[in-house]
RNA sequence: GACUCGCUAGCUCAGUAGGUAGAGCACAUGCCUUUUAAGCAUGGGGUCCUGGGUUCGAAUCCCAGGCGGGUCACCA
């Protein structure tokens, strides 16, 4: 990057930086700064009388700084936290040479600067706890300048909130935010307790390919990719399934996986091409018993994030307690509408749909229509956890037909502040039932349905051999993690959601200009007029760029003798 | 993909019938004290997203584009 386009800020750090080369201080060095305590543990624990803390070493990011003569304060912030340092020029200046305090501290420090401070903890006469500085050490030197967020009495100022800047500089989203910090914190927590309350069952967590030669285990369009030495398509998983049921063939009653999928399909707020499900199959269970196993591991996490089972999601406050409400799909549809659907025919169902508001089209068959009704109707206003069960088969290929009721499989679903949260159901083992429903997908690729499943033959071998009865479930953790730290959009719990990529505007380097026989003194001035790259210069208007730049001297009282107009147009000549 | 809103200093944002571009914070210089979104004084800092058009003149009006946000459609 040429100087040129650094701002002012930024020119007056780089000097900084080289002052403080020349005063023989390194502002990154490579040793290991000892740290003994952080932030959080000081304010909790401080006891003035006891006179603990003493002799404490910590290191964090100056936040700010507030200087008055021969005494400052600066805010620090360690992972856990922000504490007060006060600094005090003979404090950590012991002899004659105050250059530490005078100019390393006040002139070469900024804000963004990674220190270690050691020193004694104390408390202010304002009352706030610090740390009295007695060493000071920079140890990794910023050059760009921070956005700066003030805070008082709860009221936040200046907050850095553009959702563009903050998810393509997420780095600088959590140094200045700390809600966000926490946010990511408690996503982590949330997968842990899943991890602990799963594997303590004794099942086991498991890694399963993400390329694969054929996808399947979901309805969704895939991410396409080739392998070169095996001149193979492969596409990157939309699910995996196929390949944890193999595993409870091979004999493991219990496998889960927190798995990154892929679907290459449109991006909302509640979509990224890339999300993180966690699935789980267990042998010899069904979904009755998945249910159980879902509500209590919810719950745990809700206690383990919030202390308790209520959690505040935008306006409504979910109780994520034991029981959960429960809910035929028919049942709902009725509880909300008044209508019962269950012993309806295709051509009722439609007439149906179209009085709730459904616009039903002509390729709806049966399973479709209800689902519709269902999402037109109930899903909105399920806002405490709810489990929807017995679904129509058509929407449910790998899914056991019902026991009971015909044209239904044993499925649920959990919904939550109205969206789905987990999908389950008792498995399909039957290898001669999954096959046909393979291949009544098939037909409906056949008829252009771009969702719809391949076949997996190796998959269908392996139910051959016989599969136990399973039931199985999947969990959008980026879902369960928007509604348990009240997130409004998936972005807000993913680290780098996706993006369109940043323009970058590479400027070419000066020996690209140089070549063309422009004096070194004038590739800014070029550069100034808006000229960053060869191309661009190649389109420019001879007349127009000497004009610019012989403004740009004279403006910028750079003192230069103007090239000559045909000096110009040789520049462009050569391109 | 459709509709809609936004894009101005490092950050948060004002602004103008079209006529030299503003504030606060941050930055620089100075004063000063165990201070509290510190204070006072002075100063520097901007292709007002990009490109075209209208105009004597565009950051402002018009058109196109870029990137974001929101709503809707598909989907977890």
């Amino acid at each position: 990057m040429s100087h040129q386009e650094l701002s002012e800020q930024e020119l007056i750090r780089r000097q900084s930086l080289r002052e403080l080369e020349e005063l023989g201080i390194d502002p990154y060095p490579a040793a290991e700064f000892q740290v003994n305590t952080n932030s959080a543990e000081i304010i909790e624990n401080y006891n003035a009388e006891a006179k603990n803390y003493q002799d404490i070493c910590l290191a964090g990011r100056i936040m700010s700084r507030r200087i008055m003569g021969k005494a400052a304060f600066v805010e620090l912030q360690d992972q856990q936290g922000r504490i007060q340092v006060y600094v005090n020029r003979d404090e950590i200046c012991h002899g004659e040479d105050k250059t530490l305090y005078n100019t390393v501290f006040k002139k070469l420090l900024d804000i963004g600067d990674i220190i270690g401070v050691c020193g004694d903890v104390f408390i202010t006469q304002t009352g706030e706890t610090s740390v009295k500085a007695k060493e000071l050490k920079l140890l990794s030197k910023s050059l760009r300048v921070l956005p700066i967020v003030k805070e008082k009495d709860g009221q936040i100022y200046d907050a850095f909130t553009d959702p563009e800047l903050r998810y393509r500089r997420r780095y600088v989203d959590l140094i200045v935010n700390s809600h966000v910090r926490d946010i990511f914190i408690k996503r982590t927590r949330l997968v842990n307790t899943m991890r602990d309350f799963l594997s303590q069952r004794g099942y086991l967590e498991v890694e399963t390919p993400i390329l694969q030669p054929v996808y399947g285990g979901a309805a969704a369009r895939p991410f396409k990719t080739h392998h070169n030495t095996l001149d193979q398509t492969l596409y990157l998983r939309i699910a995996n399934e196929l390949y944890l049921k193999r595993l409870i063939v091979g004999g493991y009653d219990g496998v889960f996986e927190f798995s990154k999928d892929f679907r290459n399909e449109g991006m909302d707020r509640f979509h990224n091409p890339e999300f993180t499900q966690i699935e789980l199959y267990v042998a010899y269970k069904d979904y009755f018993w998945m249910m159980n196993l879902v509500e209590e591991m919810v719950e745990k996490i809700a206690m383990n994030l919030h202390g308790t089972t209520q959690v505040q999601v935008g306006e409504h406050v979910i109780d994520f307690k034991r029981p959960w409400k429960r809910f035929t799909m028919y049942e709902a549809i009725e509880h909300f509408t008044g209508i019962d659907i269950s012993e309806m025919d295709e051509a009722q169902l439609r007439e149906t749909a179209k009085n709730l508001g459904v616009t039903p089209d002509e390729t709806m068959g049966k399973g479709k229509l209800v689902d519709e009704i269902f999402g037109e109707t109930c899903e909105h206003q399920l806002i405490q956890p709810t489990f929807i069960t017995d679904y129509p088969i058509e929407m449910s290929p790998l899914t056991k037909k019902h026991r009971s009721k015909a044209g239904l499989v044993e499925r649920f679903e959990a919904i939550c502040n109205g969206k789905e949260i987990c999908n389950a159901y008792s498995e399909l083992n039957d290898p001669i039932d999954q096959r046909a429903r393979f291949e009544e997908q098939l037909e409906l690729a056949k008829r252009g349905d771009e969702e719809a499943m391949m076949l997996d033959e190796d998959f269908l071998r392996a139910i051959e051999y016989g599969m136990p009865p399973t039931a199985g479930i999947g969990i959008g953790i980026d879902r369960l993690s928007m509604i348990m730290t009240n997130a409004p959009s998936i972005q807000e719990v993913l680290f780098f959601p996706q993006m369109k990529p940043e323009k970058t505007d590479l400027a070419d380097g000066d020996e690209k200009f140089s070549a063309l026989g422009i004096a070194s003194e004038w590739i800014p001035i070029i550069r100034r007029a808006g000229i960053a790259r060869l191309e661009q210069l190649k389109e420019a208007k001879p007349g127009k760029l000497h004009n610019d730049i012989c403004g740009i001297n004279k403006k910028t009282n750079a003192g230069l003798s103007n090239p000559t107009l045909d000096d110009v147009k040789s520049w462009i000549e050569k391109l």
